[in-house]
DNA sequence: CCGCCTGTGTGACATTTGTCACGATCAGGG
DNA sequence: CCCTGATCGTGACAAATGTCACACAGGCGG
């Protein structure tokens, strides 16, 4: 079974796409570097397992393209985007992540993302996606392109801090000596957060905050 | 050992291993797909993108090898296993997930799968994991196989239960009510699950429990 | 300069949560 | 048949949490 095998773009007529991949899971990292190198037009050039890696591989590389997924360690892909956005370099940057959550699409826009795409979209369209933001082209999930633009994140930093915190079973208290405030204080951050998002008390409101990708 | 085996498997001269991959995001899908085709010695027959479909594929394909995802829409990958054992179909069963967890592990072993692989491993693994399964060998990730004969689920199903509501924010009330039990009661379990875990509120609870894979 | 928002703090109060002690029932194993 | 563990309950108390009202600083836009 060999679907991918025949594209409309020739394999082997122009310049290959030089294509940096960051993600944390090797075997999610391998197996795309795997589907792109047969697609005979791209070129993974290096791949990276973290943020500052990535950052390396692609200051060192100038790839045409850099794909790399959002949660990693050492540093966010949104923060990668951002630095490189800082650096003015003209690598095109595509977003490739689980989560449909429009407060990342929206900072990934911010950090000068071309494309922001779904791990759970087809396989195929991953390399149609290469393509057409190294034409210069934008590529966004159709369905969070309009759901983005419903609610902006109504938290503070501060609540966003503290509500993150509160969500991993911090005391109020402890919240408090870790960040040098009242322990009252704490509690009207929660509170207000509380207030906003419409839970019941500060689980909910870390669960909800954390699906709209808030948090 | 018959003479016939051979250790360095020859890309091309045996008859080729039949695998079907189940996997709910379809861009990694596609992906490990493409990854163990390129090893020539491996022919991915199907496809699937939830556990029903997953096993009727295995059930029409009757594969040597299938590889599936944990977390998937309509059925597990662990429910599919128990099923496939259930019905003593003889395909190989590796679990290929994100969770190193113990309590998955454990699961998975009792439903008979052969191994379970996380998605953090190198990319070169999985095919070699797929030879050595199909062999019969089993292929477990060294640091989960020693973890999990630590400690078992210290939990009874009401604190599970019960744990799982209140750390997505439901009230000691509210849960009481759900489950027609007195407040009370949901508050010893509560406090029990706490105790059990180590934890300074059901919060934390929750999340130490999830951490483990108990809920 | 005047609001307005954010950040910070206090004090008071009601509610929720966590802990303990104590029972009762029921199933299963030795 | 007795012991144990899981289940369910009550009552009481202490601590944490959530809400409100109020206050004062700094910054920013109009």
């Amino acid at each position: 079974m060999n679907p991918t095998a025949v594209n409309t773009i020739p394999k082997t007529g122009r310049k290959q796409i030089r294509v940096v991949i960051a993600e944390d899971q090797g075997m999610v990292l391998g197996a795309l570097a795997a589907l792109l190198e047969i697609e005979g037009d791209i070129t993974v050039v290096a791949r990276a397992r973290n943020g500052k890696e990535a950052l390396r591989a692609v200051l060192a590389h100038k790839p045409d393209v850099f794909i790399t997924d959002i949660e990693m360690p050492e540093m966010t892909g949104l923060d990668v985007a951002v630095e490189l956005k800082r650096q003015h370099k003209d690598t095109r940057v595509i977003i490739l992540t689980t989560f449909a959550r429009a407060g990342y699409l929206r900072r990934a826009l911010d950090a000068g993302a071309s494309g922001y795409l779904l791990k759970d979209m087809r396989a195929e369209e991953l390399a149609e996606a290469v393509r057409r933001v190294q034409q210069g082209l934008r590529v966004i999930d159709p369905e969070l392109a309009t759901e983005a633009w419903g609610e902006p994140d109504p938290l503070t930093d501060r609540e966003r801090q503290v509500l993150r915190l509160a969500g991993d079973g911090v005391t109020s208290l402890d919240i408090a000596n870790d960040l040098g405030l009242s322990e009252g204080t704490i509690r009207n951050y929660l509170s207000e957060a509380i207030s906003k998002l419409g839970a019941a008390n500060r689980t909910e409101a870390a669960r909800i905050a954390r699906a709209k990708g808030w948090l």
